[in-house]
DNA sequence: GGCCGAGTGTGAAGCAGATCACAGTCGGCC
DNA sequence: GGCCGACTGTGATCTGCTTCACACTCGGCC
């Protein structure tokens, strides 16, 4: 087993990607076998939509925003990942341009496996495949749920939506709830709506005793109230 | 090779499936003979949002609505499919209850593949495998525009888009566009609109000669105003 | 022929959220 | 210590779309 100047072995980058989660142990190490390590500077550029792309990133450190354009210049927030993440799967399965920008917010550094080592490596796993096929079905079943939630919803019930999604990321090793790390601006721009509407929001819920605001963080109080809300 | 009561081959069926356009002539037959044809009377529901699924079906003849209900009741289209599209595909790929609603709008026959002899077919195709990866990857971006498309367009952009859409898929053999059969509250249900905005962006269009409308059909008369209104 | 249901056309009123225009506050750094 | 930039809080106005309430028109069918 290779390890790295980190001294931790190469696999365990990928170990715990949700894209590969239902790998067995042999594919996994034989995919890790092939990746790299690169490093970002903290507000670096590591892709561009349109970009010609053939590789997958894992966060090993940092944090990574993934943004896209509208027609009008406007840019709106898909995600931020971090340690642990991946982005970039697009251009391992299907090879096409990047469809987002991702851009390193701190100093960042990322495990890539390229196009040709995937598709060499995955030709001689069905298993593998099969297990890929599984959660890349799953990812297109939540996408088409937050569709249906920006039809449906309105600001209210998607910002609690939001705010209990990143609470569960944001928990530590016995379960317990963090405060969110994210300023309001941030949190408009996932959400797709303006700064103010985010922020009159979240204190109509702070009024009503569900959470707790502070300059770049939000405590949730209350989860009950807020999934009650939700649904 | 095996035919049907219809005398069509069994693979015909299959063969001009999107989902499966990057498989080979002899995956394509080996996958056709293990599947069954179905019918259903119009009006009846094919299956119901939550049942338990491990079948994909491919429209034979008919055409389908397939819908999604909110908290509230409210009902969503989120597609129609017609000949030679399929649906219920997610079931096949990770067994999971079904997302949707799926409706049989007129008489109907479907060929449907089920989920255990999907796995026992792709075990012994990885090439297969990536290009299913490669397909799913690819309706997966499209399910992130339509998202993108949600929080950047106004209505009048995205009925424009919609509507180039519909028109693209209705023409005959020789490129030649046919009118879009469809209602203006069917148009309203696929964008999550009302019926009375989008009859008065369809008129707006029509007073501006871009196309005509009759009862149950839009007639695409100038495409390039509209492909430029849609950018 | 007349009725009835489905589809269309259109105006008035209401509302969620955007936009604009600020003022206040915290933290870091010169 | 004081300044500056990022973040937060909050009203006023504007707007795109919804909802409501109709009138109209076609086609089928009793």
């Amino acid at each position: 087993m290779q390890s790295n100047e980190d001294g931790r072995p190469q696999d365990s980058y990928i170990r715990d990607l949700p894209l590969l989660a239902r790998l067995g142990e042999a594919d996994l190490q034989a995919l890790a076998s092939r990746g790299v390590l690169r490093r970002f500077a903290a507000g670096s550029v590591i892709f561009r939509e349109g970009d010609p792309g053939d590789a997958l990133h894992v966060v090993v450190e940092g944090e990574v925003r993934i943004t896209v354009l509208s027609g009008s210049g406007n840019v709106a927030t898909v995600a931020n990942v971090t340690t642990g993440d991946c982005f970039g799967e697009f251009a391992l399965l299907d090879g096409r341009p990047r469809s987002a920008t991702t851009t390193a917010v701190s100093a960042t550094r990322t495990f890539v496996v390229t196009r040709p080592d995937f598709i060499d490596w995955l030709s001689n796993r069905p298993a593998a495949a099969l297990a890929l096929l599984e959660t890349l079905s799953l990812r297109l079943r939540k996408t088409d749920e937050s569709l249906a939630d920006l039809t449906f919803l309105d600001l209210e019930q998607r910002l609690v939506k939001q705010i209990l999604r990143l609470s569960t990321v944001s928990q530590d090793g016995n379960g317990l709830r963090l405060p969110i790390r994210a300023t309001q601006a941030e949190l408009a721009s996932l959400l797709g709506v303006s700064r103010e509407s985010v922020n009159k929001q979240l204190n109509a819920f702070a009024r009503k005793g569900w959470l707790s605001l502070a300059r770049g963080t939000i405590t949730v109080l209350d989860v009950r109230a807020l999934r009650q809300r939700s649904s």
